[in-house]
RNA sequence: GGUGCGAUAGCAAAGCGGUUAUGCCGUGGAUUGCAAAUCCACUUAGCCCAGUUCGACUCUGGGUCGCACCUCCA
């Protein structure tokens, strides 16, 4: 029975979807104005992981990821690049996708963008408009209304009277409550016609919140399973998009709210306003994609997560193990997901025991290396098989071992041609008793990053 | 200031009221022409102070420290 942390309830709770053997998830994803970093890379491996548990489950899911298209940071950075808006957004959005395919995250089922889903937010807008809990202002700006709203603060255990003790100074707004929150903004002349949709309420652009509540809706319904997005959006944009979800609908938006916890380098948040961020593209320079997914899943997906090269160094020479136990056992375990998994082995109980709490993904990455260590002793087919399916659950070691080993390569280094000539001279050499001469080519190739190990199969390399 | 989360060995990171987490590093041994890999054995824990209990890293209370949200942010 899987359990899942829920922040609207604060508890770990048993997880029962609303139709049996079906799941809906909707998660925030990235608006696309700049690349993707390790914060976002994050996001998607940790629902990517949930995911795919789901479907391991036996749950048919339907998997929602939105992209955000239209904001102010994105109006901003097309004007200073002189370009349009979805010149700017297209291009991101191609290099989120390949960020992702990288780390092997895959599709959701529906990734909608905001901005072909506008007319559904006016329709979500005129609603709570008609309910009471929407209005104009005199500047042209739709706002919520979020004292008429039963509830508000419920997800982050805010209080109104909390935020008011901590509100900032407000930019001068026409809001009748400083804590209420724009759902349409009104079109300013210097704006593009490109940004700027007709309304009842005149020419505009939707707020941030609206977009989610609006897309959940069209795609999964109006009451769905599992909403999940990084912690920071618990406050204010997820307990915002319950506001206009309920409040539009009159019906429980979500049961389970799931927020993963931040990267973080020097015990800080990673973060654009910080500036403290890497690029999932400049990590990848140095590290290879399965290491930094691998990274991100030997950790539990809500504590925070330190990066650093000597983390990242650690989790290479971790996964090395891992593929190390398949390349050396005979026969070796044919590459490629989709095998089936014997749930009731031993190991695939530890397995899905601990996926079932909560997605314990470093309890269960514990147990693949039990299986490694039993693959090692005894050569078991069996345990070799194991391996490689319980860990393509979580979207690992589905690669020939031998190319991760020989791949897995800081920078540059020899090709395998100059290498395998090198293997050979020292062959020769050793048979003719000539130790010195093969010690100097072992010597020699591991100043070059290259490894040698004998084995009774032969020679065979890999990069450190 | 308000709210929430966390504190585990040299590093990273889990479970668990009493019995080996796991990976890296380190030590000893096996294996190897020498190595590497692997195997076996082992060393390093639970922020502080009280309390509950036969027994607490695990529960309760207090303290200290760290982080996050309250403003765009995954």
């Amino acid at each position: 029975m899987l359990k899942i942390y829920n922040t609207l309830a604060r508890e770990k709770q048993e997880f029962k979807p609303i139709d049996a053997n079906k799941v809906r998830m909707y998660v925030c994803g990235m608006t696309v104005y700049d690349y993707c970093h390790l914060g976002h890379a994050r996001v998607m491996v940790v629902f990517d992981m949930v995911y795919r548990w789901l479907k391991a489950s036996g749950f048919e899911v339907n998997y929602v990821r939105n992209i955000t298209d239209i904001d102010d940071k994105i109006i901003k950075r097309a004007a200073e690049n002189k370009e349009s808006i979805h010149a700017l957004t297209q291009r991101f959005v191609d290099a989120m996708h390949e960020d992702a395919d990288a780390l092997g995250v895959q599709r959701p089922d529906h990734e909608p963008l905001a901005t072909k889903f506008v007319p559904q937010m006016l329709e979500m807008i005129a609603q709570l408009e008609n309910n009471g809990l929407a209005y104009q202002a005199a500047d042209g700006d739709v706002n919520y209304a979020v004292r008429k709203f039963q509830g508000y603060g419920k997800l982050s255990g805010k209080s109104l009277e909390d935020l008011r003790a901590g509100e900032r100074v407000e930019v001068a707004s026409d809001k009748k409550d400083p804590l209420d929150f724009v759902l349409w903004k009104h079109a300013k002349e210097s704006e593009a016609e490109e940004v700027k949709w007709d309304s009842k309420w005149g020419k505009g652009r939707p707020g941030w919140h609206i977009e989610c509540s609006a897309m959940a809706s069209e795609i999964l319904g109006n009451h769905f399973d599992i909403h999940g997005g990084g912690a920071d959006l618990q406050f204010p944009h997820h307990e915002n998009e319950i506001a206009q979800s309920e409040g539009a609908h009159n019906c429980q938006f979500v049961n389970y709210w799931m927020h993963n916890g931040f990267v973080r380098v020097d015990n800080e948040k990673m973060s654009k306003s910080l500036g403290n961020f890497f690029t999932i593209r400049e990590v990848l320079k140095k590290y290879d994609a399965e290491v930094v997914r691998f990274f991100i899943l030997r950790a539990h997906y809500r504590s925070p997560l330190n990066y650093s090269d000597a983390h990242l160094d650690d989790a290479k020479v971790a996964l090395t193990r891992l593929y190390t136990a398949l390349k050396s056992s005979h026969p070796p375990a044919e590459s490629g997901e989709g095998s089936v998994v014997d749930w009731n082995s031993p190991h695939a109980i530890r397995f899905k025991d601990s996926m079932d709490d909560d997605y314990n993904t470093p309890e269960a990455i514990a147990v693949l290396f039990d299986l490694a260590n039993e693959v090692n002793r005894n050569q078991a087919v069996e345990a070799t098989t194991q391996l490689r399916t319980l860990a393509g659950v979580l979207g690992l070691l589905q690669r020939d071992p031998q190319i991760f080993l020989k791949g897995v390569t800081s920078t540059g280094g020899l090709d395998e041609a100059t290498i395998n000539a090198r293997i050979e001279a020292r062959i020769a050499a050793k048979k003719t008793k000539n130790f010195a001469e093969a010690d100097f080519i072992r010597k020699e190739l591991l100043e070059a990053g290259i490894v040698l190990e004998d084995s009774a199969q032969g020679t065979t390399w890999r990069r450190t």
